[in-house]
DNA sequence: ACTTATATATGATATTCATCATTTAACACC
DNA sequence: GGTGTTAAATGATGAATATCATATATAAGT
């Protein structure tokens, strides 16, 4: 049946906020439209008239959740100024939280395989948030260059990444102490 | 029909082989039984005389992949010598030859998300698998503690991760370039 | 040479998948 | 208040999925 306008939108929103938890909690492989839907509260096949394919969910689910990891960043360098902005994101960054709930975690970690074999929109949208959260380190820490940033975030992924592969749970701490350590976020000793 | 013993071991490195190929390129969800036998010369039916199940040839897969390319670092570091294996155990695997052949580059890229969600036996591959390449950089370089090389290696995959997701050349060299200024693989000017 | 063990092949199972055509019913507008 | 629009539901499609039971033919062992 038909349903209002705000409705509809906010049933499109809801679609989109589902499939960016499952997405990354399962990958785009693991997870069907039909569950996406069900766990929206909706049924399966109303999907193909909000969206046109579950590429393009996919790029809504990813650009959505970075946006909001972006929203995030930003509130913690606000909070902890221009001197301890970058340290600041790290150790939110590389924590248990960010490891042990992917699905609300950052989609960087969970979606970087899927952007690069997919390409097309969903990469879009993965090189945007990139963008997004490269620019937040950069622009608002001091002394911080835009090459020093990327570096900062390949060292960042890359350790919530390996934490979370290698399923263990001294060794991925071990994983997350040392990057902490390399960016500031935890002083030696 | 039957086949000779040694027919039968190689056939089931070949099977080892062609799964660790595709795997990495498509993911595990992404590729099924049949097209790895397919791949491999042979029908999907004698699978399961081979293997257990999908899960335990990813871990075999997983681990096949990973000792080879800790034999790639351990002969770049006897090359270079103690004072630069690091950074040309860097400079070989910031690259595009890295980048652009998922098929055949490094599994800590292409099969970290897919050993945070299935754990088990392919979690444990994929920790047995990054020790050991820690373990070459810490154990082969002059001056490298456990705790640096672990970010080294963080920064590695990241870069890489970051490098093959954002799916544009020109940010992607840039990524790789700021990490192999980190690792001292590149000079400043 | 004859028997036994077994590697591979054939074929079937029951699910699940993305996608779409059609129907239904309630909202939005005149 | 009637009418056209459209959001969602129902149901179907054909392809692909992991797994397994059985059959076949050949190597290994005697």
């Amino acid at each position: 049946m038909k349903v209002s306008r705000e409705q509809a939108a906010r049933n499109r929103d809801k679609v989109i906020d589902t499939a960016s938890r499952l997405f990354r909690a399962h990958g785009v492989d693991g997870v069907g439209i039909h569950e996406v839907m069900r766990e929206s509260g909706l049924t399966h096949g109303g999907f193909y008239n909000q969206f046109p394919s579950k590429e393009a969910l996919a790029a809504e689910a990813c650009a959505a959740s970075l946006a909001g990891s972006a929203d995030r960043w930003r509130a913690i360098a606000e909070a902890a100024g221009p001197d301890r902005a970058a340290a600041a994101i790290a150790d939110d960054y590389l924590s248990a939280r960010n490891r042990d709930a992917p699905e609300t975690g950052c989609a960087l970690i969970a979606l970087g395989p899927d952007a690069a074999r997919r390409g097309g929109a969903l990469a879009q949208a993965f090189r945007d948030g990139f963008e997004a959260l490269t620019g937040v380190i950069e622009t608002m820490s001091a002394d911080i260059s835009r090459e020093e940033a990327l570096a900062r975030m390949a060292q960042l992924v890359g350790a919530m990444v390996l934490a979370r592969g290698v399923g263990d749970p001294a060794l991925s701490e071990e994983i997350m102490a040392a990057a902490r350590r390399a960016s500031g976020a935890e002083r030696a000793e």
